[in-house]
DNA sequence: GTAATACTTAGGCATCTACTTAAGTGTACC
DNA sequence: GGTACACTTAAGTAGATGCCTAAGTATTAC
């Protein structure tokens, strides 16, 4: 498997969360650390952590360490590498319409192969 | 959970297997029987059709046996659901890049809060 | 009617996920 | 030094996922 499919599948599973869309959405806003980013949600800390640990590895989300505090932070070009691949969808499927009426200007009685 | 983060879970968990990306891939360019769609791959025929399963489950692809043959669509408006869900974060993410800018025009000096 | 085709159903199995509780570790404050 | 705080590590569990093989059903072609 190529590395950016790789890459798509952990930024995909990683969106398949509620807790973590939530977690991306919240950081969307600007950087939080562990304990905000775990405040609205009714789950042990350790939960939140392995769901942040999630979002790491797909590359959504960078964090350091200062202190005792960790900061996490939207990596917004990963989520841009996931968009671009609805982006290559969406041509495909409107050169086929392309295709598919310009087909059917010529050959208007013909069902399409 | 409301119905919409429902169906966007089903939707990028369906997206992170990369046997699925492939397989709408596919269909982004034209309908496809389950055999055709299987071919590409290495796998038994019964687990093609679990992948499909799920495809279909999100919305993401339709389908309809006629005789023998089930045909399988694409539904491009269940992808652009997702999509929006990227443009939002977007949005927010240059709001609030706004914002920053704003504020160190203002106080060149201090660290935004 | 027989045979090939195109799925479909059923059952099983290894691994991954999404949590949990309990017990650490390192830093900050008094 | 002692205590509170912000995580961190470890271990365990129920259920989902990604395959498989074997056997079944409905169409179509000969």
């Amino acid at each position: 498997m190529p590395p950016r499919a790789a890459k798509l599948d952990l930024t995909f599973q990683a969106l398949a969360d509620p807790t973590r869309r939530s977690m991306v959405e919240r950081l969307s806003r600007g950087p939080a650390s562990v304990s905000e980013l775990a405040q609205p949600f009714a789950m042990s800390l350790p939960a939140v952590v392995q769901h942040l640990a999630m979002l790491e590895d797909s590359g959504l989300v960078r964090s350091e360490k200062v202190g005792r505090v960790r900061t996490c932070r939207l990596e917004p070009v990963a989520l841009s590498l996931a968009e671009q691949w609805f982006n290559q969808r969406r041509t495909d499927w409107n050169q086929r319409l392309d295709r598919l009426g310009e087909h059917l200007k010529r050959f208007p009685d013909r069902e399409p192969k």
